[in-house]
DNA sequence: CATGAATGAGCCTTCATTCAT
DNA sequence: GATGAATGAAGGCTCATTCAT
């Protein structure tokens, strides 16, 4: 047993992995390029191979861009779901801020990966061109997260927890600066500026969403 | 009268316009298929013309890039300078609230207009390929905005209005739903969906922003 | 009288001329660019025309390269043409190196008007694409030079005034330092160099042609 | 041994020869039809590829340009400096005439290889559009020509054998020959024409140069 | 006559994809 | 499997030529 893992030649490392090296390579040149100035050569470099090796496993471009968009986004899905389908029916004492907060966090640590949150922006920017990859991250990943807190707006509202707020919309100003801190980090950030920290951010942004900034006025 | 409108010749029409139209069509390419993907014979023929006409106007395909987005952050930047150089040092009456309640409206307005809101999405789109275009719309419109913003949550804070927030972080909220907004409506949305009203989304924002959602405890 | 030359109106310099200055300038280009390269538009330029107008004087760039070749190889054959046929039959009194050298002479006038050196240079720039012109050149101005000269240079083996020579050959050392001149100043030639004089040249040239420049071994 | 030769594949002839195959094929489409009229198609053609292959061997059309004149002027270069170099300070023995004779015939075989000779033509036709290849070629090919033959003439002169003449203007005369004919031969030779023998031609030429074609006048 | 906007053919160059080894 | 030479389709850009005014 051991001999054969030693006769593993040491000249061609985890040959198994290559697909998965050249996704990483193509992520990285597709967001940098754009998918149609991308060169296969460069992605290939990137996994230390050559262009035509690419093709031994990948069937041309496009092929790759599929593979890496469900590559990220198949776990986050079947994890979304889990999470979504274990949200308790009567919140079993846990309030519902809590719930949010613990499920913001959960989406906060996707946003600190990198190679997990190039995804959507590779979206947004390919949209034009493959709407299918639009509409898949939106099904499986947007949708499912808001359905997920909105499920759980519903039952703080039900719990009379949270004010009768209008759900649909309540939603977007709880997710959009996960969106939005994506954006930031992936186009607007300059080299050298402080970061923003996605704890500290997602706390604020939850303190401020369930109580508001104002001061409550006396009398 | 109808002299003076039958006097304009047919053959070649208003060409004082064509940069505009031809960076209209340039807009719609590039947001279909991207800066690389985008063929100028297909940006001429939005303009009416043809392919070599195009280089009559603009010396290079991102020649047109450049010129389409100053075309579009130009006016918009002058407009946010005007506005943030008029927030009155001591909210003169107004409150902190409705000043921010207004400038969220201005913003909402450039929302609905796709050959305003489209750019934002374009250079997001770009931002690997052309970082300068993304550093420029951040200087002109995004630090602009935040900074306006920003210095009325600040007098909102010195005035007892707001609570004492991190304003850093706070603006982040305040900011992110417009930028998801637009994402959404240039990527994520889908034909035939109801739309999602941007003053009523501002609206629902802005009350949360300011009052939460969670219901006072009573006791 | 004197008024209808002062009627001829001033906006419009000797419109009869259009066409040489057309052809002054596609000299210029065409030597400097080489045909395919150079641009109508520029053409037009050095004649204080637009692009559109030289069309009103030629119907296309090859009709302009063709029209420049005739213009200045056509008044030179004639003057060729008029001095071979008066070479006198018998030399009558003057030396065959006399006329060597005024013959010489005429063509090294030639070679200082820049306007007329710069068409065999031309000439030989295109032959592979105008084989015609090289073609029409060798007849027009070369072979009738060289038959001139060859005349001469016969008479002179004749009267006993030169050896028995190849012919054929000794043409071309006759003729080859004016066309070595040619190349030289048109391609050559450094900017700040001292010039080469012509006339120097040919007297040296001829002096060594006649004479040759070994000292005689004395005995 | 046959073996050998058959283990040469078929399929892919001699591809260390590419880059020498295609500037072949360069020299063949630039010289017929000028630099900026050639088309990289016709050109990989004769080099049996496809217009893309050029690129693997050659960034531009312009270092084709480029690596063809080099190719062909640093050999003639490195044998000129050696020949240049290697003239005997005291003419040891042989006479300057005789060196002159010995250094123009190394010339003339030059002259005879049609892939040697094109090289200069070729740069007269893109003096306009590339001085500076003409300048090279000046520097290493013409101007150390000269300055040999020009030392050899001194040598003749210092040591009695040759007239006191102008050296600067006596080597055009004894190198014209050698240009014209290269013009000759590549533009306005016609096919079917006798051949003007280069040997032959520099016999005559040496002759006249050194004895001059006048017979000397008795009494 | 003169203009210059418009056209579209043409060519260099790039690069995804193939394939012989 | 891996390579990289080879291909050829595609597209940016140029410019000779046309033509409505």
């Amino acid at each position: 047993m051991i001999e054969a893992i030693e006769a593993v030649p040491k000249w061609r490392r985890r040959p198994e992995k290559r697909p998965d090296d050249i996704l990483d390579g193509a992520l990285i040149e597709f967001r940098e390029r754009g998918f149609a100035a991308a060169r296969i050569e460069d992605i290939a470099k990137h996994a230390g191979l050559s262009k035509g090796s690419v093709y031994l496993y990948f069937s041309s471009k496009e092929e790759m861009l599929k593979a890496l968009i469900s590559r990220t986004i198949k776990p986050i899905a079947t994890a979304l779901k889990n999470i979504s389908e274990h949200v308790p029916d009567d919140l079993s004492g846990e309030s519902a801020s809590d719930i949010l907060r613990r499920m913001l966090l959960i989406v906060g640590e996707n946003l600190t990966n990198k190679k997990i949150s190039a995804i959507p922006l590779l979206i947004i920017g390919e949209a034009g061109n493959f709407p299918e990859h639009a509409d898949y991250y939106r099904s499986e990943v947007i949708d499912v997260t808001m359905a997920a807190l909105g499920s759980v707006i519903k039952k703080g509202i039900a719990s009379g927890e949270f004010k009768n707020v209008d759900v649909n919309y309540a939603i977007r100003t709880l997710v959009s600066v996960i969106m939005m801190q994506m954006v930031w980090n992936g186009v607007f950030f300059r080299k050298g500026e402080p970061d923003i920290s996605v704890k500290e951010l997602i706390s604020v942004h939850l303190d401020i969403y369930l109580n508001g900034i104002r001061l409550p006025q006396e009398g």
